[in-house]
DNA sequence: TTTGCTGCAAACAATTTGCAAACCG
DNA sequence: CGGTTTGCAAATTGTTTGCAGCAAA
Protein backbone atom coordinates (compact mmCIF):
# COMPACT_ATOMS: atom_id res chain seq x y z
CA UNK A 1 0.00 0.00 0.00
CA UNK A 2 1.88 2.80 -1.49
CA UNK A 3 0.93 6.28 -0.43
CA UNK A 4 -0.67 7.44 -3.97
CA UNK A 5 -2.59 4.04 -3.40
CA UNK A 6 -3.74 5.05 -0.09
CA UNK A 7 -4.18 8.44 -0.83
CA UNK A 8 -6.25 7.36 -4.05
CA UNK A 9 -8.37 5.49 -1.41
CA UNK A 10 -9.29 7.77 0.84
CA UNK A 11 -10.65 10.35 -1.80
CA UNK A 12 -12.86 7.65 -2.96
CA UNK A 13 -13.88 7.19 0.24
CA UNK A 14 -14.83 10.80 0.81
CA UNK A 15 -17.34 10.83 -1.81
CA UNK A 16 -20.43 9.49 -2.84
CA UNK A 17 -20.45 10.52 -6.61
CA UNK A 18 -18.96 8.02 -8.73
CA UNK A 19 -16.41 9.16 -10.11
CA UNK A 20 -14.31 8.62 -13.47
CA UNK A 21 -10.82 7.81 -13.52
CA UNK A 22 -9.98 11.35 -14.70
CA UNK A 23 -12.43 12.57 -11.57
CA UNK A 24 -10.28 10.59 -9.09
CA UNK A 25 -6.97 11.80 -10.60
CA UNK A 26 -8.09 15.75 -10.51
CA UNK A 27 -9.31 15.09 -7.00
CA UNK A 28 -6.09 13.20 -5.87
CA UNK A 29 -3.89 15.67 -7.98
CA UNK A 30 -4.71 18.13 -5.46
CA UNK A 31 -3.29 16.36 -2.76
CA UNK A 32 -0.50 15.17 -4.84
CA UNK A 33 0.10 17.09 -7.99
CA UNK A 34 2.71 15.12 -9.28
CA UNK A 35 0.84 11.93 -9.54
CA UNK A 36 0.24 10.51 -13.27
CA UNK A 37 -2.91 9.46 -14.71
CA UNK A 38 -1.54 6.10 -15.29
CA UNK A 39 -1.12 5.72 -11.68
CA UNK A 40 -4.34 6.33 -11.23
CA UNK A 41 -5.83 3.73 -13.57
CA UNK A 42 -3.27 1.12 -11.86
CA UNK A 43 -4.20 1.70 -8.44
CA UNK A 44 -7.69 1.90 -9.15
CA UNK A 45 -7.53 -1.40 -11.13
CA UNK A 46 -5.40 -3.04 -7.76
CA UNK A 47 -7.74 -2.01 -5.62
CA UNK A 48 -10.80 -3.28 -7.09
CA UNK A 49 -9.32 -6.55 -7.48
CA UNK A 50 -8.46 -6.75 -3.75
CA UNK A 51 -12.08 -5.45 -2.96
CA UNK A 52 -11.59 -2.17 -1.55
CA UNK A 53 -13.38 -0.34 -3.82
CA UNK A 54 -15.68 -1.37 -6.98
CA UNK A 55 -15.09 -0.42 -10.39
CA UNK A 56 -18.44 0.11 -12.33
CA UNK A 57 -19.27 -0.42 -15.86
CA UNK A 58 -22.93 0.81 -15.81
CA UNK A 59 -22.88 1.68 -19.66
CA UNK A 60 -22.09 4.99 -21.02
CA UNK A 61 -18.41 5.39 -22.34
CA UNK A 62 -17.23 5.92 -19.24
CA UNK A 63 -15.84 2.83 -16.32
CA UNK A 64 -16.75 4.56 -13.29
CA UNK A 65 -15.31 3.56 -9.51
CA UNK A 66 -17.23 3.51 -6.02
CA UNK A 67 -15.90 3.92 -2.17
CA UNK A 68 -18.67 1.67 -1.37
CA UNK A 69 -18.17 -1.96 -1.93
CA UNK A 70 -21.79 -2.99 -0.65
CA UNK A 71 -24.07 -4.43 -2.96
CA UNK A 72 -26.30 -2.16 -4.30
CA UNK A 73 -28.15 -0.51 -7.40
CA UNK A 74 -27.18 2.13 -9.34
CA UNK A 75 -29.16 4.66 -11.66
CA UNK A 76 -27.49 6.80 -14.49
CA UNK A 77 -28.89 10.11 -15.59
CA UNK A 78 -28.60 9.56 -19.94
CA UNK A 79 -28.72 13.39 -20.25
CA UNK A 80 -25.91 14.26 -17.89
CA UNK A 81 -24.42 11.44 -17.26
CA UNK A 82 -24.48 11.08 -13.14
CA UNK A 83 -24.72 8.15 -11.25
CA UNK A 84 -26.69 7.83 -7.91
CA UNK A 85 -27.26 5.01 -5.67
CA UNK A 86 -30.75 3.52 -5.60
CA UNK A 87 -32.44 1.98 -2.65
CA UNK A 88 -32.72 -1.80 -2.82
CA UNK A 89 -35.84 -3.12 -2.78
CA UNK A 90 -34.78 -6.41 -3.19
CA UNK A 91 -31.67 -8.44 -2.06
CA UNK A 92 -29.77 -9.61 -5.26
CA UNK A 93 -28.10 -12.34 -3.60
CA UNK A 94 -31.76 -13.93 -3.64
CA UNK A 95 -32.11 -13.47 -7.35
CA UNK A 96 -28.93 -14.31 -8.01
CA UNK A 97 -29.17 -17.61 -6.58
CA UNK A 98 -32.90 -18.24 -8.44
CA UNK A 99 -30.98 -17.44 -11.29
CA UNK A 100 -27.60 -19.73 -10.13
CA UNK A 101 -29.87 -22.73 -10.23
CA UNK A 102 -31.03 -22.65 -13.83
CA UNK A 103 -27.85 -21.83 -15.48
CA UNK A 104 -24.77 -23.37 -15.91
CA UNK A 105 -22.72 -20.59 -15.82
CA UNK A 106 -20.56 -20.40 -12.54
CA UNK A 107 -21.95 -16.57 -11.02
CA UNK A 108 -19.65 -14.97 -9.62
CA UNK A 109 -21.42 -11.45 -9.38
CA UNK A 110 -23.81 -9.66 -10.35
CA UNK A 111 -25.85 -5.66 -11.18
CA UNK A 112 -28.76 -4.35 -11.72
CA UNK A 113 -27.99 -1.18 -13.51
CA UNK A 114 -31.41 1.45 -14.18
CA UNK A 115 -31.70 3.97 -17.00
CA UNK A 116 -33.00 7.29 -16.82
CA UNK A 117 -33.45 11.00 -16.37
CA UNK A 118 -32.35 12.75 -13.12
CA UNK A 119 -34.20 15.09 -11.48
CA UNK A 120 -32.37 18.17 -12.16
CA UNK A 121 -32.18 17.03 -15.87
CA UNK A 122 -36.17 16.54 -15.87
CA UNK A 123 -36.94 19.83 -14.25
CA UNK A 124 -34.60 21.78 -16.98
CA UNK A 125 -35.53 20.04 -20.03
CA UNK A 126 -32.50 18.26 -19.68
CA UNK A 127 -29.76 19.57 -22.25
CA UNK A 128 -26.37 18.59 -22.13
CA UNK A 129 -24.08 16.36 -21.19
CA UNK B 1 -34.88 1.88 -44.25
CA UNK B 2 -32.02 1.65 -46.57
CA UNK B 3 -30.19 -1.24 -47.59
CA UNK B 4 -27.34 -1.26 -45.65
CA UNK B 5 -29.33 -0.97 -42.44
CA UNK B 6 -31.98 -3.97 -43.71
CA UNK B 7 -29.14 -6.19 -43.92
CA UNK B 8 -27.88 -5.36 -40.86
CA UNK B 9 -31.44 -5.73 -39.06
CA UNK B 10 -31.66 -9.10 -40.88
CA UNK B 11 -28.08 -10.45 -39.71
CA UNK B 12 -28.85 -9.45 -36.47
CA UNK B 13 -32.27 -11.01 -36.17
CA UNK B 14 -30.52 -14.61 -37.26
CA UNK B 15 -27.92 -14.79 -34.09
CA UNK B 16 -28.70 -15.19 -30.67
CA UNK B 17 -24.76 -14.45 -29.95
CA UNK B 18 -24.77 -10.60 -29.02
CA UNK B 19 -22.37 -9.84 -31.61
CA UNK B 20 -20.21 -6.62 -31.50
CA UNK B 21 -20.22 -4.18 -33.68
CA UNK B 22 -17.14 -4.97 -35.35
CA UNK B 23 -18.76 -9.36 -35.32
CA UNK B 24 -21.87 -7.17 -36.97
CA UNK B 25 -19.78 -5.93 -39.98
CA UNK B 26 -18.28 -9.29 -40.53
CA UNK B 27 -21.56 -10.88 -40.90
CA UNK B 28 -22.71 -7.80 -42.57
CA UNK B 29 -19.96 -8.21 -45.27
CA UNK B 30 -20.77 -11.38 -46.64
CA UNK B 31 -23.75 -9.70 -48.03
CA UNK B 32 -22.58 -6.32 -48.63
CA UNK B 33 -18.73 -6.35 -48.98
CA UNK B 34 -18.16 -3.11 -49.78
CA UNK B 35 -19.94 -1.91 -46.58
CA UNK B 36 -17.93 0.40 -44.62
CA UNK B 37 -17.06 -0.63 -40.42
CA UNK B 38 -18.30 2.96 -39.74
CA UNK B 39 -21.59 2.40 -41.70
CA UNK B 40 -21.93 -0.42 -39.59
CA UNK B 41 -21.93 1.46 -36.51
CA UNK B 42 -23.99 4.26 -37.61
CA UNK B 43 -26.76 1.99 -38.21
CA UNK B 44 -27.02 -0.15 -35.06
CA UNK B 45 -26.79 3.12 -33.68
CA UNK B 46 -30.03 4.12 -35.55
CA UNK B 47 -31.41 0.90 -35.10
CA UNK B 48 -31.21 0.76 -31.40
CA UNK B 49 -32.44 4.31 -30.86
CA UNK B 50 -35.86 3.39 -33.06
CA UNK B 51 -35.92 -0.03 -30.65
CA UNK B 52 -35.80 -2.40 -33.21
CA UNK B 53 -32.21 -3.89 -31.63
CA UNK B 54 -30.80 -3.68 -28.38
CA UNK B 55 -27.42 -2.27 -27.83
CA UNK B 56 -25.81 -4.16 -24.63
CA UNK B 57 -23.33 -2.12 -22.49
CA UNK B 58 -22.40 -5.19 -20.15
CA UNK B 59 -18.94 -4.19 -19.18
CA UNK B 60 -16.24 -5.88 -20.43
CA UNK B 61 -14.49 -3.28 -23.45
CA UNK B 62 -17.36 -4.29 -25.94
CA UNK B 63 -20.48 -2.82 -26.84
CA UNK B 64 -22.85 -5.98 -28.02
CA UNK B 65 -26.08 -6.22 -30.27
CA UNK B 66 -29.33 -7.78 -29.62
CA UNK B 67 -31.94 -8.87 -32.23
CA UNK B 68 -34.05 -9.70 -29.44
CA UNK B 69 -35.53 -6.38 -27.60
CA UNK B 70 -37.53 -8.22 -25.02
CA UNK B 71 -36.33 -7.54 -21.66
CA UNK B 72 -34.70 -10.14 -20.42
CA UNK B 73 -31.24 -10.81 -18.11
CA UNK B 74 -27.38 -11.38 -19.69
CA UNK B 75 -24.70 -13.47 -18.38
CA UNK B 76 -20.85 -12.30 -19.48
CA UNK B 77 -18.40 -15.01 -18.89
CA UNK B 78 -15.00 -13.21 -17.80
CA UNK B 79 -13.01 -15.48 -18.90
CA UNK B 80 -13.99 -15.50 -22.64
CA UNK B 81 -16.29 -12.47 -22.72
CA UNK B 82 -18.99 -14.28 -24.26
CA UNK B 83 -22.53 -13.26 -23.75
CA UNK B 84 -26.04 -15.58 -23.03
CA UNK B 85 -29.26 -15.14 -22.32
CA UNK B 86 -30.68 -15.89 -19.00
CA UNK B 87 -34.00 -17.65 -17.53
CA UNK B 88 -35.70 -14.73 -16.11
CA UNK B 89 -36.59 -15.45 -12.44
CA UNK B 90 -38.66 -12.28 -12.07
CA UNK B 91 -40.03 -9.62 -14.14
CA UNK B 92 -37.49 -6.62 -14.14
CA UNK B 93 -40.79 -4.58 -15.10
CA UNK B 94 -41.93 -5.79 -11.50
CA UNK B 95 -38.24 -4.78 -9.62
CA UNK B 96 -38.69 -1.39 -11.55
CA UNK B 97 -41.60 -0.14 -10.05
CA UNK B 98 -40.52 -1.12 -6.83
CA UNK B 99 -37.53 1.20 -7.24
CA UNK B 100 -39.21 3.88 -9.23
CA UNK B 101 -41.61 4.56 -6.19
CA UNK B 102 -38.64 5.16 -4.05
CA UNK B 103 -36.83 7.41 -6.57
CA UNK B 104 -36.91 10.79 -7.92
CA UNK B 105 -35.10 9.99 -11.22
CA UNK B 106 -37.66 9.37 -13.73
CA UNK B 107 -36.62 5.37 -14.64
CA UNK B 108 -36.32 4.75 -18.59
CA UNK B 109 -35.07 1.20 -18.41
CA UNK B 110 -33.29 -0.99 -16.50
CA UNK B 111 -31.36 -4.19 -16.66
CA UNK B 112 -29.62 -7.27 -14.99
CA UNK B 113 -25.94 -8.22 -15.35
CA UNK B 114 -24.42 -11.50 -14.53
CA UNK B 115 -20.88 -12.46 -14.43
CA UNK B 116 -19.71 -15.22 -14.25
CA UNK B 117 -17.64 -18.70 -16.04
CA UNK B 118 -19.15 -20.42 -18.51
CA UNK B 119 -19.33 -24.08 -18.78
CA UNK B 120 -16.96 -24.53 -21.64
CA UNK B 121 -14.15 -21.98 -19.66
CA UNK B 122 -14.77 -24.09 -16.28
CA UNK B 123 -14.01 -27.26 -17.82
CA UNK B 124 -10.71 -26.05 -19.61
CA UNK B 125 -9.58 -24.29 -16.72
CA UNK B 126 -10.53 -20.98 -18.69
CA UNK B 127 -7.77 -19.73 -20.54
CA UNK B 128 -7.43 -17.25 -22.92
CA UNK B 129 -9.35 -13.95 -23.30
C1' DT C 1 19.97 -6.56 -4.61
C1' DT C 2 15.71 -7.74 -5.86
C1' DT C 3 11.10 -6.42 -6.16
C1' DG C 4 7.49 -3.53 -6.96
C1' DC C 5 5.82 1.19 -7.95
C1' DT C 6 6.11 5.59 -10.12
C1' DG C 7 5.93 9.37 -13.85
C1' DC C 8 6.07 9.99 -18.41
C1' DA C 9 5.14 9.27 -23.09
C1' DA C 10 3.87 6.44 -26.59
C1' DA C 11 0.69 2.78 -28.03
C1' DC C 12 -3.83 0.76 -28.38
C1' DA C 13 -8.62 -0.38 -29.28
C1' DA C 14 -13.23 0.93 -29.80
C1' DT C 15 -15.91 4.31 -31.54
C1' DT C 16 -16.98 8.72 -33.81
C1' DT C 17 -16.53 12.22 -37.20
C1' DG C 18 -15.62 15.17 -41.61
C1' DC C 19 -16.16 15.00 -46.17
C1' DA C 20 -17.20 14.36 -51.04
C1' DA C 21 -19.78 11.36 -53.77
C1' DA C 22 -24.01 8.52 -54.31
C1' DC C 23 -28.66 7.81 -53.34
C1' DC C 24 -33.66 8.57 -52.38
C1' DG C 25 -37.87 10.74 -52.55
C1' DC D 1 -33.38 19.45 -56.47
C1' DG D 2 -32.73 19.00 -50.82
C1' DG D 3 -31.93 16.02 -47.36
C1' DT D 4 -30.00 11.54 -46.02
C1' DT D 5 -26.70 7.97 -46.18
C1' DT D 6 -22.61 5.99 -47.77
C1' DG D 7 -17.42 4.62 -47.96
C1' DC D 8 -13.25 6.10 -46.62
C1' DA D 9 -9.80 7.91 -43.72
C1' DA D 10 -8.48 10.57 -40.09
C1' DA D 11 -9.56 12.04 -35.42
C1' DT D 12 -11.02 11.29 -30.66
C1' DT D 13 -11.56 9.09 -26.36
C1' DG D 14 -10.67 6.12 -22.58
C1' DT D 15 -7.38 3.00 -21.15
C1' DT D 16 -3.08 0.29 -21.17
C1' DT D 17 1.79 -0.45 -21.65
C1' DG D 18 7.09 -0.01 -21.98
C1' DC D 19 10.61 1.86 -19.78
C1' DA D 20 14.10 4.06 -16.87
C1' DG D 21 14.53 5.81 -12.36
C1' DC D 22 13.13 5.37 -7.21
C1' DA D 23 11.92 3.48 -2.92
C1' DA D 24 11.39 0.00 0.21
C1' DA D 25 12.38 -4.70 1.97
Amino acid sequence: MTCQRQIILEELGKVTSHPTADEVYQMVRRRLPRISLGTVYRNLEVLSQHGLIQKLELGGTLRRFDGNVDSHYHIRCIHCGRVDDLPVVQPLDEIRGRVQSQSDYRILSCCLVFEGVCPDCSRHGGSSN
